[in-house]
DNA sequence: CTGAAAGCGCTTACAG
DNA sequence: CTGAAAGCGCTTACAG
């Protein structure tokens, strides 16, 4: 029905390897002949049917994308990692594979592994910040090329690429303490997040390191959403001795620490200052302009991305741990200890 | 190297299309073969080749969409449409791959014709706000199955799918008007976004149809960001008679010039109605809470999704114009015109 | 209900 | 530099 390389052969009066060759830009072919191929193929609008290539080949040139999309798709976050695996993708001759992590589905990898058995993905990145290790290493044990974007995992030999948040928090929190703020509290998320756990740590470490006491209460839990933190922002800020400047475990969150402040007369940054920990795109355009740590998500991405195709070029797993550095964005949201 | 119908039809003492049968569901098995098949299958973790299975059916169950990613991916726009067409897929075995749209690529449909003719999409779902018809012409003209979501399209052979994007202006003009404004401007979009040119249109024949008086000023344009939005916003502010309700063509232009009133010194919604064009999800949670059309984005797109499959099932084109109605969100950024 | 044959459109591996 | 053969793992179409 549509053409296929034996017509441009026959055409060409040359055999279908020719075709093959020159249309691949594999193996040698005379000037001559590959010009007339080019021709050819280009007049009938040629286009190498790729399923059938890749079933010769065995390798599909797809890579999957793994992520609980109902949670991340519309965010800031994905919107990110979505470039960066674009950047790295587009200069390649993968295309990309959308898969919808659910974690009844996908808990005991039964779904991963049809995705890359089935479907036949070269290899899978997962961008799941609450999907349980026990998919991972599901996944992994498998022998299926994987790389874990922007959370920790346990297992060591699972290929992680992620910012360096441990330092971001402690970061964040060595800056607002040269600001005179002692009496720091941190919102983190929810606790079955490896990578909001994590940052609760780096905040526990920093607290410890500088020889603060703090409160218990002062590290507090919300579920990263609006109505959550503004909860959890109200409870912090309701005591006496009330923190005087909050880090929160996402941007989210802090703006929901800020309406909660709001709601009790309290000004931001002049009686709290707060800061957030993604530094998203909206958070400049915020009242007031939020400090965050910021997370360059899209080099993340672009560098797994590339971490991911790279071993499936040389034909290994992929391996080892890398991260990218994190900085600070200083906006208006935090100042000065209020006297 | 990994198990194949070969392997399981020999350990079953069948043949390759009993196997076949009974894994596909298409085709009568006795109950006993399809049993012992099964549990066969099971026992090895088999998954049928996909690859191989496109191949021989010549249908790739992929969905193509194509989508301009760096501009639309993080936005809340994306991410219901994403849900819609996954709400969609996901009661079929259809996978879905994403394909980014730039301009220079696709403009002559070079791009969308290497996507179908070689990675063999079987449809493909646009959601081009900005893109020239010329591009989805020679998609359509090339007989690929196409659904247009999200905005009207001049050839009207091409399948659409959107939201009542005309009457919803019509509605919140109405709104305001029965609010007692009677000088209400609006804030189009981008002039080559024929979405954006829609709704000034429905603006301009509600002010018409209504016999207000409009000065040329009061419909203006912006590009959809916060930063020209705000501009925009002063623009229309900074001058006497100034509009006491505006309508912006999106959420973003809507916090620009609420942003804008602000900085003039303008209370909303005391001295001035804003109201946005598309109610995302942040809309509810900005200060103050925004009135905003509704659009079912995300039943537009699930919509979009199955007129395009089932088209494939019918193995048809696609055809028709379908919309889902809008409705209106009113809340705390209009009121009564001031007095 | 079941199976043998042919073929989907390429690429790999070999031969020249 | 070029080509003939075999095969990738399924499904379609036919036969029984």
């Amino acid at each position: 029905m549509s053409v296929t390389m034996a017509d441009i052969a026959k055409e060409c009066g040359v055999s279908m390897m020719t075709v093959s060759r020159v249309l691949s830009g594999k193996g040698s072919v005379s000037a001559k002949t590959r010009d007339k191929v080019m021709q050819v193929a280009r007049a009938h609008n040629f286009a190498v049917n790729s399923i059938a290539s890749s079933f010769a080949r065995r390798k599909s040139n797809f890579v999957g994308l793994v992520a609980p999309m109902d949670r991340i798709v519309g965010s800031d976050y994905f919107s990110q990692i979505w470039k960066g695996v674009n950047d790295a993708l587009k200069v390649t001759n993968y295309d990309l594979a959308l898969f919808d992590y659910h974690s009844s589905e996908f808990a005991g990898g039964a779904r991963v592994q049809s995705l890359y058995h089935s479907r036949k993905v070269d290899g899978i990145l997962c961008v799941t910040p609450t999907a349980e290790d026990a998919f991972l290493d599901t996944t992994h044990d498998q022998r299926i090329p994987l790389v874990v974007l922007g959370k920790p995992v346990n297992n060591p030999q699972i290929c992680t690429v992620n910012c360096e948040d441990y330092q971001g928090v402690i970061d964040m929190a060595e800056y607002l303490y040269n600001q005179g703020h002692r009496r720091i509290a941190f919102l983190g998320g929810p606790k079955d997040w490896s990578l909001a756990q994590l940052r609760v740590d780096a905040f526990k470490d920093f607290c410890q390191r500088r020889r603060l006491r703090v409160p218990k209460r002062f590290i507090a839990h919300s579920e990263y959403t609006p109505e959550s933190s503004y909860e959890a922002g109200l409870r912090l800020l309701e005591v006496p001795h009330r923190p005087t400047a909050i880090i929160a475990g996402n941007d989210i969150s802090a703006l929901g620490i800020i309406k909660g402040a709001h709601t009790l007369g309290l000004r931001v940054p002049e009686d709290l200052s707060v800061a957030g920990s993604n530094d998203y795109h909206y958070a400049s355009n915020t009242e007031p302009p939020l400090t965050a740590i910021h997370q360059p998500l899209r080099d993340m991405a672009k560098l797994g991305t590339r971490t991911l195709l790279d071993a499936l070029d040389r034909n290994e797993p992929p391996t080892g741990h890398l991260a990218v550095k994190t900085s600070l964005s200083i906006r208006q949201s935090t100042g000065p200890v209020p006297r």
